[in-house]
DNA sequence: ACAAAAGTGTTTCCAATACACCCATGG
DNA sequence: CCATGGGTGTATTGGAAACACTTTTGT
């Protein structure tokens, strides 16, 4: 079965910028291209867009098909349509940016033939593509809403210690916080609800566990709150 | 001459807000549309993308079409591409708004056989398509940028008096400011010039000038500043 | 002389910053 | 008992906000 169109039309597809964090930095994942162009390079997670298929859809189904996450902050980045991205033809790819909690996928999440892997932002392979372009674009809207969005909880387990959250933003803004004014303003902005456990299996006193109150979020939005770190 | 495909493809278009400012509020330019699907609705203005043309080429010719705008600024704003969007077929669009000094072209400005026209952001007519989304997503978007990236120069003249700045700030973030405090702010930042006119035929004191100084505004960038109102 | 907007300084208040020590826990 | 990070309070500073009057110009 063939398809025809009196003008000829762009491909479309879509590409995501998966995050995660673990002690040291941020993480995105990469799958290794088992097709040419590019044959075995890295490449950000994605594919074709079906027709029938909203944009928002397309990027969840390829995300799961390609490293098994499912239930992920998704956002879309920005679309990217030079001429020349693609060597076969013209492609147009709708980027997306997720946001996960790194706890158990830790080194590896591939469920397809291809290998799916998280690489250290600051220390990744030669891209596929355009994808460094679009990996620069994600990381700087990223630290760009990270500041006035409370987006980072996305990438921290549900239940997180205050030194993790502060450890965040020192990881994504790239500076050093002062802790008892970072402490002072979180927990003043009454979005964060204490939880009756503490961390377990450390060596040294275990810090008290929280969570992100949306529910108090949402309220204090409706009331002219602004979140910002 | 015709297009092959193996699989079903979306068309892929552009559609552009331009917002312009005048002494009363935010206008907006649409187009009557003179084709089905909506013929004779107001919609944004845009069209198809060609095959080889890049996406911002593709907005500023389309731009150029249908409103004779030129030389304006422009920024990508999101990309639609709900399934049942366009009653015709599948059609994905690439968002772009734009900003421009209404001094001149303040009723009218089309050269196309099309009908184009200035309407207040406050009072619009239904519109084409789910372009009342895309402008709606629009506005959001100049509300929350214009406060922290000086991009409210371009709806200005390039020679402004300090009154009009906060006046297009009123506008857009509809809230009023204080005169004196507006002001030490804007001229403490150090990024406007003052220039040796004042304003002409007004029927009280003119006020003086100025210029967004855009060699200043970056080297202050560089070395860290952070323009916010 | 009046109307209209230009232009200007000071005080108050709050939020951001800087800064250092004791405490709890596990090894 | 030692190493490690958890947890806490205060003083200082700088920027935001509140606030009213005089000057200039055109009619």
């Amino acid at each position: 079965m063939a398809y025809t169109y009196e003008f000829a039309r762009a491909a479309l597809t879509v590409d995501i910028v998966v995050f995660g964090l673990d002690e040291q930095a941020l993480q995105v994942m990469l799958i290794e291209r088992d097709l040419p162009p590019f044959e075995g390079e890295w490449a950000l997670p994605g594919g074709f867009v079906r027709v029938d298929e909203p944009l928002d859809e397309a990027a969840r189904r390829e995300l799961s098909e390609e490293t098994g996450l499912n239930q992920i902050y998704l956002e879309q980045l920005y679309t990217f349509g030079s001429v020349e991205r693609d060597p076969r033809e013209r492609v147009v790819t709708v980027a997306y940016y997720a946001l996960v909690n790194l706890e158990g996928h830790h080194v590896q999440a591939s469920t397809d033939a291809r290998n799916a892997a998280w690489f250290d932002l600051n220390d990744l392979p030669k891209l596929a593509f355009d994808h460094e372009q679009i990996l620069e674009t994600a990381y700087e809207r990223l630290r760009g809403k990270v500041r006035y969005q409370p987006i980072g909880f996305e990438l921290l387990p549900e239940r997180f210690t205050l030194r993790q959250l502060q450890h965040l933003y020192e990881v994504i803004l790239d500076r050093e916080l002062d802790k008892r004014n970072f402490r002072k303003k979180v927990l003043a902005m009454g979005i964060l609800k204490e939880t009756s456990e503490i961390e377990k299996d450390v060596a040294h006193r275990a810090a008290r566990l929280y969570r992100f109150d949306k529910r108090a979020y949402d309220r204090l939005t409706k009331k002219g709150f602004h979140f910002e770190i």
